[in-house]
RNA sequence: GGGCGGUUAGCUCAGCUGGUUAGAGCACCUGCUUUACACGCAGGGGGUCAGAGGUUCAAGUCCUCUACCGCCCA
């Protein structure tokens, strides 16, 4: 083979390796799938970052998760799409630039929409390449020839074709309705972005004078006494005794000096406050709904900066807040205020900047959400999507049974400009996928477009097949959609999942997704959520510079669980970066050995070598457990177990048994099966570890080439398949028995404070498995540091002094001639034989219950029963040994 | 108010459809420059699986209740 010298240096240098072999996959085009009809494809269709945004560890679990689905399934053959993309984030996008353009003394009202846009599009444009650039360096597989943007031309149609068929089926309306606005970000806001959370404030009570009853009240309590101003009624229960006279007549309201009817409305409750509601159309959305019942009139009180308007009397001009510290003290001047007390209840908040929102009745769009729910519902019920982890089926089925129609427009300019245009001659109102010309109603030229945008949300609900080239046909719609695979963060079940199924059987008739799978939160290392103003967030590109990428990726998706929320710790991240190097040094060992090695490189079974046999058979179980727990989405779970299989039994045992037969022409070499079994397991762990796998296997390749591999990269090398064949109960157990004896011999050893380099005499009886273990003489005098020597009757022992281990298949017997101390010898067997006694006495009730014989499984009885056989004869040894030391 | 999740070793967490003596990483203790690796090796200690009932031949795993922590929806 190639030349001994090892050119790999000792400790494995993450950074300069990734990007050669980012380069050369992006290069060789390994990342774009191709299109073959007889195949089933395999596709993910990635959550787009947000275009402005900056790399974090939400993207990085994101990526880490659908790169190993993506890379596990293009090894196995199937032609696999995994599409990438990038989000306009409306109101995040346009808040930074006007924060930008206000230190320059700019608001965007000044610039002009059009000036606005040309400049957000020229820094959007920037910050575009910085997060795909960003991304890369996580190692990411995805397909960066069909990367989409959601403001790209094709998207946009999909947006507005979706918005023109909506409305013409009735699904999308404008309507005057209360909605959620958000001052500082000067929009409207769906349900779903506003964050409701508990302030503590107060419940004022206020009389009102009943108009014409001298000294007569009527007492109302609000938690915003600003929008008294506003209100249009007062209403009590129809069966309220306490105001049942009361009804028809009017009160005047203070400080604006407007009198009001007093109404019944069934859904006033009589238990709350005080049984009187102040009704407020226009800035409530219960008061609404009683105003519509009631043909009530709105009085609209607040200017779109949330100062009072012209409708607020003496507040007018004031700032909402301060309307109501001005209110209060008037109030409590007049001596209207007749009580206060402190009250917590929801309040809500903008989710983005976290200003209290207001609701206000306002001309807003929105999409008749119902009929597009309820095919929604029926096909996560009837099992064609499946939700992983399943509870959150339950989730987004009640989400989706009490969901209210969505209000998609915003008062913002960077989005997607809603197509609707309104002529100004005749008033007509047109929907449009393509920008009239002119009124097809009255030839009017005079078109003016809504000047809002839509919800970023709207166009996302459209990714997995917009992507794709939906509203047309084309070949990549054909073939790739529906996808398979949607994995996203839990957190946005109902702002994205949810809607995107809601569109895809919309327009395309089909599911979006077979499967959605959700990851949990990323937090910090004590568990809080990461974020800016925290200053708790990890750069994963800081990460990823001092430990590695796949470092950074293993120690995401290690000891985590689906939908479970997991911490990012120093101590994961150094985790993950040993044992990318242990895989680094092991590969060093074994090439290094395969250095000096003439022969063939063949693996062909059976295999002479009992520790061979074993290795390959814990290989193929391994590759079965893998094959299993990653069908079944159990990504942690199957990393671990190639974790496991690689430090704990290849390195551990494998290796170190190898070395005994290394160098020495007389056996057959361990060097095929070293390089078999690394290249095999380089594979296996390929999905989690891209870069240090491609790495080894081709410094595998080029020393000491696998027979039958020659793939040009590990990531188009396919999946390793198990290979039944290979699993061998028979070397299995022996080399469990091997193992055993070592460990036992270290253990008196380390025990008995025996010098680490001095060779002790071990006698062993076995009987079944003694040509076996003979054959590990020279392992066992290597790995434990002791000369055996295999005894054919209990009675050759040494007689005194000596330590004697009980295993099933073996006796080791240690002679510790000047060092053993007797009582503490007799203590360790007595302790022994009394964990071994409980055993017994365990098993021999469980065997004698007749419920446990007739009712458990044969298997389990059989396994119990020669459990219980083996402990007995254990205990029987462990006495004799005890007799022994005691005469 | 409705719903969901968690509670397993000092810490962080695995443990899927019930079936060996409940595992890992880190931390801790002891020993080791064993020529792949101190980002390492060997050995060790440490758990009444939150509590109480129940189902079952068999419960960390299923059911009920309780406590505490967290999340979602209203």
């Amino acid at each position: 083979m190639t030349q001994a010298k090892s050119e790999m240096p000792a400790a494995y240098e993450p950074v300069g390796i990734e990007a050669k072999w980012y380069q050369f996959w992006l290069e060789k085009g390994y990342f774009t799938p191709k299109i073959d009809p007889k195949k089933e494809p395999f596709v993910i269709i990635m959550p787009p970052p947000n275009v402005t945004g900056e790399l974090h560890m939400g993207h990085a679990i994101t990526a880490a998760l659908e790169d190993i689905m993506v890379r596990w399934h293009r090894m196995m053959g199937e032609p696999t799409l995994w599409l990438p993309g990038v989000d306009h984030a409306a109101i995040a996008a346009q808040v930074v630039v006007e924060k930008q353009l206000a230190e320059e003394g700019i608001n965007r009202q000044q610039l002009g929409r059009e000036k606005f846009l040309e400049y957000m599009q020229v820094w959007v444009d920037q910050c575009h390449s910085r997060i795909t650039e960003q991304h890369k360096r996580l190692g990411i597989s995805c397909d960066w020839s069909r990367e989409k943007y959601t403001m790209d031309p094709g998207p946009s149609k999909a947006v507005r074709t979706t918005f023109k068929r909506l409305y013409e089926k009735g699904l999308i309306y404008r309507g005057e309705r209360i909605s959620n606005w958000c001052p500082r970000c000067a929009t409207a806001l769906s349900d779903l972005e506003v964050d409701h959370k508990d302030i503590n404030g107060h419940l004022w009570h206020v009389n009102y004078p009943v108009v014409g009853e001298a000294e007569k009240f009527i007492t109302v309590a609000t938690t915003r006494p600003e929008t008294i101003v506003g209100d249009t009624a007062v209403a009590v229960n129809p069966e309220d005794k306490r105001f049942k006279n009361l009804i028809g007549k009017k009160v005047l309201l203070p400080a604006v000096e407007r009198e009001i009817p007093i109404v019944a409305d069934a859904a006033v409750s009589m238990e709350f406050g005080t049984g009187a509601v102040k009704i407020t159309p226009a800035h409530d959305p219960v008061d609404f709904d009683v105003a519509q019942r009631q043909g009530l009139p709105m009085v609209n009180i607040l200017n779109n900066d949330v100062t009072m308007n012209e409708n607020a009397g003496p507040y007018r001009g004031m700032d909402r807040f301060d309307a109501r510290k001005a209110i209060i003290a008037d109030l409590e001047a007049s001596g209207q205020m007749v009580r206060v007390e402190p009250y917590s209840h929801s309040v809500g908040h903008c989710q983005r900047c976290q200003t209290v929102v207001e609701p206000v009745a306002s001309l807003q769009w929105y999409v008749r959400i119902e009929p597009l729910a309820l095919p929604a519902i029926a096909a996560v019920k009837d099992g064609r999507i499946n939700i992983l982890p399943e509870r959150f089926t339950k989730v987004y089925l009640n989400w989706m049974e009490n969901i209210r129609d969505w209000c998609i427009s915003r008062q913002l300019w960077w989005g997607h400009r809603i197509p609707v245009w309104y002529c100004a001659h005749c008033g007509e109102v047109l929907v449009e996928v393509e920008t009239p010309k002119k009124c097809p109603k009255c030839t009017s030229a005079k078109l003016q477009q809504d000047p809002d945008t839509l919800d970023t949300w709207f166009s996302s609900a459209l990714w997995p097949h917009s992507t794709l080239g939906w509203p047309e046909e084309t070949d990549d719609l054909r073939y790739f959609y529906p996808t398979s695979v949607m994995e996203t963060a839990y957190d946005i079940l109902f702002f994205w999942v949810a809607r995107m199924i809601m569109m895809g059987l919309e327009n395309t008739g089909q599911i979006p997704f077979h499967t959605v799978y959700l990851h949990g939160l990323i937090r910090d290392d004590r568990g809080e959520k990461m974020s800016k103003t925290r200053g708790n967030v990890v750069d994963p590109l800081i990460m990823m510079e001092e430990y590695g990428t796949d470092a950074l990726r293993l120690a995401l998706t290690t000891g985590t669980s689906p939908g479970a929320d997991s911490r990012l710790s120093t101590e994961k991240m150094e985790a993950g970066r040993n044992f990318a190097n242990k895989l680094w040094n092991a590969t060093r060992f074994v090439l290094r050995s395969a250095g000096s090695y003439k022969g063939d490189m063949k693996v062909e079974l059976p295999l002479e070598a009992m520790e061979d046999r074993w290795i390959l058979s814990r290989l193929n179980d391994t590759i079965a457990d893998v094959e299993r727990l990653m069908k079944d989405f159990q990504f942690g779970e199957a990393q671990r177990q190639i974790h496991d299989f690689l430090w704990g039994e290849f390195c551990d045992w494998y290796i170190e048994i190898s070395k005994v037969r290394i160098g020495n022409p007389e056996v057959v070499s361990p060097v095929p099966v070293l390089v078999h079994v690394l290249e095999k397991s380089s594979r296996l762990l390929h999905p989690y570890m891209p870069f240090i796998t491609e790495e080894l296997w081709q410094n595998i390749k080029e020393k000491a080439p696998v027979s039958g591999q020659t793939a040009d990269s590990i990531m188009i090398a396919g999946y390793p398949q198990v290979d039944k064949s290979a699993i061998d109960p028979e070397a299995e157990r022996v080399m469990m028995a091997v193992m055993g004896i070592i460990r036992a011999i270290r253990n008196a050893r380390a025990e008995n404070y025996v010098e680490a380099n001095r060779i002790i005499d071990v006698r062993i009886y076995t009987t079944e498995l003694k040509t076996a273990i003979a054959a590990h003489t020279q392992a066992i005098r290597t790995l434990a540091r002791a000369d055996v020597t295999f005894i054919d009757k209990k009675e050759d022992r040494a007689d005194e002094n000596i330590l004697v281990t009980v295993l099933s298949e073996a006796e080791v017997v240690i002679p510790m001639v000047d060092i053993l101390d007797i009582e503490a010898e007799k203590k360790r067997l007595s302790q022994e034989m009394e964990q071994t006694r409980a055993d017994v006495e365990r098993l021999e009730a469980m065997l004698k219950n007749k419920e446990f014989l007739s009712k458990a499984p044969v298997v389990v009885v059989d396994k119990e029963r020669a459990r219980l056989e083996s402990r007995r004869d254990n205990l029987k040894r462990l006495a004799e040994h005890l007799d022994r030391l005691k005469s």
